[in-house]
DNA sequence: TTGACATGAAACCCAAAGGTTGTATATGAT
DNA sequence: ATCATATACAACCTTTGGGTTTCATGTCAA
């Protein structure tokens, strides 16, 4: 099965805004799980469930170091959201030529 | 209060599929709720419900027209969905930077 | 080997999300 | 006036999401 089989999807994964911050803060640099947890003010488990629905989406992958879990980030499955916003930004791109037109029309 | 209290933000609103294909349906052209609908499986009052969580993020807009009401694209704040992945992309350029730099060095 | 630490995993809770059906209201057509 | 159409709104249902607490397991340190 594809990718796109996958319980959970970039889209789905950064609409949570904790699961934003995990990715700025993993952005920064590779953590583990409870350097990641201090940061917020729910419990490891729930930034554990946080971080599960990020693996699947492939947006950051865990590594076993010890009795720790190294999380980084992984970065490319937002190509994804890239790609799928592009086909807007040409649309909303069009806006501010319409604009820009419109201004050069006046200035003749 | 600002923007930040609106109850369903930007990366919410495009996390569901069919939000989605809503847009796209809208980004050809606008339509009324009915023609909408027709496009999809489920219900017209669904696709009402989708049409209402699109406009508190203002991602559309309906204007009532006769007995129907006809929903047009609103693209603009999708402009902050682009910045949060700018920060991203930068990140992910910079791993092509990289590969760029031993390929070249490669070559010598 | 014993204790502290980091995480994994299960059971449970409550609210929200996505959907349905049924009823009401406004508008257009006859 | 009457009827069909387009939508709004309320009530309800079921699943998922985000969270907690508790217990088990593996690993480091003394």
């Amino acid at each position: 099965m594809g990718a796109s089989a996958r319980k959970h999807d970039v889209f789905q994964a950064i609409a949570d805004p904790t699961r934003r911050e995990v990715l700025r803060l993993l952005a920064e640099k590779e953590r583990p799980i409870s350097e990641i947890s201090a940061h917020f003010p729910i419990s490891r488990t729930a930034i554990s469930k946080h971080l599960h629905i990020l693996s699947e989406a492939e947006l950051v992958k865990g590594k076993k170091a010890g009795r720790e879990r190294i999380y980084h980030l992984q970065p490319e499955p937002l190509t994804e959201l890239k790609q799928w916003l592009s086909y807007y930004e040409q649309f909303w791109n069009n806006k501010l030529l319409k604009l820009k037109y419109i201004v050069e029309e006046e200035n003749e």
